[in-house]
DNA sequence: ATATTAAGCCGCCATT
DNA sequence: AAAATGGCGGCTTAAT
């Protein structure tokens, strides 16, 4: 069975420690049978697991760091201090195993882990949001993209703060053993499979990135009344912007134009749609705000990979719902 | 599938 | 002086 070896640093963030087992651990084949033996790693004395920078318990671990080397993932959770040195054999671990080809996870503040093991270099990576300028600067050879919820590079994989742990997990799930078991994994812990609309995961943004921007507002605006036919100038009208400002801001703070970034939120909203409820297509493309039920096939079909009711049919059937 | 409108995008530049 | 803004126009993209 894959092994995946949590590592289990000293000032662990709990949830990010968690979120991996509960994840992979939820993860059943179509024979009921486990998916993944998942195992936590850590030092031989006791580590302390974190919240929010406080100190919440000790907890000692039944395997070692050092045999975390044969697994077939290694899972990389936040430490509550993530610019603190990393022992070395922790970071040797990693270096071996990513250079013989094992699959390596970051989350949250794990990102500054592999960053320290060098891992990094050369590759696309993201982290928490608060932390991204800062993982650029030590480490200069990394593209940083603060705006993903996870990017995958090669065999290394980082995703952003806390909550898109569970995204990236539910992401492996999926390469692993298609999207009819991730999407019952999704199901399990309720979560969403995917949280966004875009044809690769790896570009997909968090629908609360750039609230902290001038156009936080606007955007929640739009979530609202996305249903609404809106066009450019509607947009630009409630920011109180011209429309050239307006296209620029969203370049500037979302990397993307106002109507790409609509009609996302929309094709999201479509899934969940699709995921939840039982209402037509047709009923589906009007509340998202698509006005036809082909206007959101087409769409759903160049953002997704899949027909709205392919997509609909690997989330209440057992077939995969692969193309 | 193709055509024909409308909408959106974005470089450029003057303005604030 | 530097940065943000907004209008114009040509070009691309989307809707029907």
């Amino acid at each position: 069975m894959h092994v995946i070896a949590v590592l289990a640093l000293d000032g662990v963030v709990g949830f990010d420690l968690t979120v991996p087992c509960q994840v992979f651990g939820s993860t059943l084949l179509a024979d009921g049978a486990r998916a993944y033996d998942v195992r936590v790693h850590g030092s031989s004395s006791p580590v302390k697991v974190t919240a929010a920078g406080l100190e919440l318990y000790q907890m000692s671990t039944s395997w070692r760091m050092e045999s975390a080397r044969r697994a077939g993932t290694i899972v990389v959770p936040g430490v509550a201090c993530p610019f603190d040195p990393i022992p070395r054999q922790t970071l040797e671990v990693l270096r071996a195993a990513v250079a013989n080809g094992t699959r390596v996870l970051s989350i949250c503040t794990g990102a500054f882990t592999l960053g320290q093991a060098g891992l990094l270099d050369g590759r696309r990576a993201t982290t928490h949001w608060l932390r991204a300028d800062e993982l650029a600067a030590r480490n200069p050879e990394v593209c940083v993209d603060p705006s993903a919820l996870f990017v995958g590079d090669g065999t290394v994989f980082t995703s952003a703060g806390v909550a898109a742990g569970i995204d990236l997990c539910l992401h492996i799930v999926e390469m692993d053993h298609g999207s009819a078991v991730a999407a019952e994994t999704a199901r399990r812990v309720v979560a969403s499979l995917r949280r966004d609309g875009g044809q690769a995961q790896y570009i997909d943004r968090p629908l609360y990135a750039g609230t902290d921007t001038p156009l936080g507002p606007t955007l929640g605006w739009l979530a609202e009344n996305l249903a609404d036919a809106i066009t450019l100038k509607d947009i630009a009208a409630h920011a109180s912007v011209s429309v050239r400002t307006l296209t620029r801001r969203f370049h500037r703070d979302l990397g993307t134009s106002p109507s790409q970034w609509l009609l996302s939120i929309r094709i999201r909203r479509a899934r969940e749609l699709l995921e939840t409820s039982s209402l037509s297509v047709e009923q589906v493309a009007s509340m998202s705000g698509f006005g036809s039920a082909a206007a959101l096939r087409q769409h759903f079909v160049g953002q997704v990979g899949s027909s709205p009711q392919t997509y609909r049919r690997s989330f209440t059937t057992t077939g995969d719902g692969r193309p």
